[in-house]
DNA sequence: CATTGACCGTTCGGCCTCAAATTGTACGAA
DNA sequence: TTCGTACAATTTGAGGCCGAACGGTCAATG
């Protein structure tokens, strides 16, 4: 079975799979360093996500997403949606849903702005905050966990290595998408609102 | 307003929290380092997907998800539905459907396993495996993008901090999760199937 | 040969997710 | 004052996502 060479689904399956891309493009080049970083970001960002969305989140019953709104407005303070949205890395349409569940359940409370009628406001409930006093300590704790292979410097380093990722893809994607249609209008998206017409 | 001292969304922002999450804390000690690592794996990962998603996967109406389950079937050949699942980082419920859109499309082909009617084949379309030839070439190169305020040196230093990452929670997260309950039945979850009586 | 237990993929419920369309508010200019 | 533009949050449609329940298949055991 091809699969026989890798019972370590980390590095092992990564390398092999490296190679047989290689294989498959038979001699157009591949920069594999990349394909290595970009996959196990993403590998790691979806296994640190399940572990702590299987131990101290589901306690809770609260979800990833819905946790990191809470922690936002928690250590921000009373916000605007489109600020929570923006710094919890989800769209305000999004957002909106996510708030709505959050305060059906007590944690959350909205409120329009008092001069700016467009605005909604975000705050914790009493009891949202009590829960991320109680919460948050533990998360950390999980935080401290997953990284539990790495000293302190070496989390300071992956830090910065992410941090230039991150500012690579916020400071130049949007142009660097542009120029990649160079011209051409952007595809459309199968899924999404039609017009009502 | 509170957000006036934090124009770049990346390092700054996250700081800041820190900082204002210290506050909250009061006294409770924050394992800073750790924190600041597993919120930039978050960010740069969903950065990346997002990336990816709104330049060559657009053109081809492809999800993330979608592109890596055809990218794990190629680089593997056919394979049985658990082991894309496995390697792909998905569930094997969620691979029931994506699968089934893109047989839909005509990128995939299931087939029942010739001696064990148990298992499924899935394996690419002549379609779909035009598609990968020409779609992965775009998509390493902005895996190169991406990571292009990197060296390949750091790549490979960041994905090896990654890796360790990965590890762990594949290693030990299990045990972990256990421990932390500690005798209690494991929460239950608010969605999900419900028994049929 | 029937039972049992392990394993496989599918189904299902409740979320999350996005981007575009929509609705509503604000504010300056004509 | 009415218009138009800008910007806010919400709605909507298609789909991803998980984990538990489920129904089918397999192989070993009695």
């Amino acid at each position: 079975m091809h699969n026989e060479g890798a019972p370590v689904p980390g590095q092992r399956s990564i390398t092999e799979a490296e190679k047989l891309a290689a294989a498959k493009l038979g001699g157009i080049p591949i920069r594999r360093d990349q394909m290595a970083a970009v996959a196990n970001i993403y590998r790691a960002a979806s296994a640190v996500r399940q572990h702590l969305e299987n131990s101290v989140l589901r306690g809770s019953d609260l979800t990833w997403t819905a946790f990191v709104v809470l922690w936002v407005v928690w250590v921000w303070g009373e916000s605007e949606t489109r600020h929570v949205a923006e710094e919890a890395g989800i769209s305000k349409g999004t957002l909106t849903g996510v708030s709505r569940t959050l305060e059906s359940r007590g944690l959350l409370s909205r409120a329009g702005h008092p001069s700016d009628g467009r605005l909604v406001l975000l705050s914790l409930t009493d009891e949202g905050e009590r829960l991320m006093r109680r919460l948050f300590p533990q998360f950390n704790e999980e935080e401290a966990f997953v990284t539990g292979q790495l000293t302190d410097e070496e989390c300071r380093n992956l830090a910065k290595g992410l941090r230039r990722v991150v500012l690579q893809v916020e400071e130049n994607g949007e142009e660097r998408r542009q120029s990649l249609l160079n011209g051409a209008e952007p595809a459309p998206r199968r899924s999404g609102r039609r017009p009502k017409g």
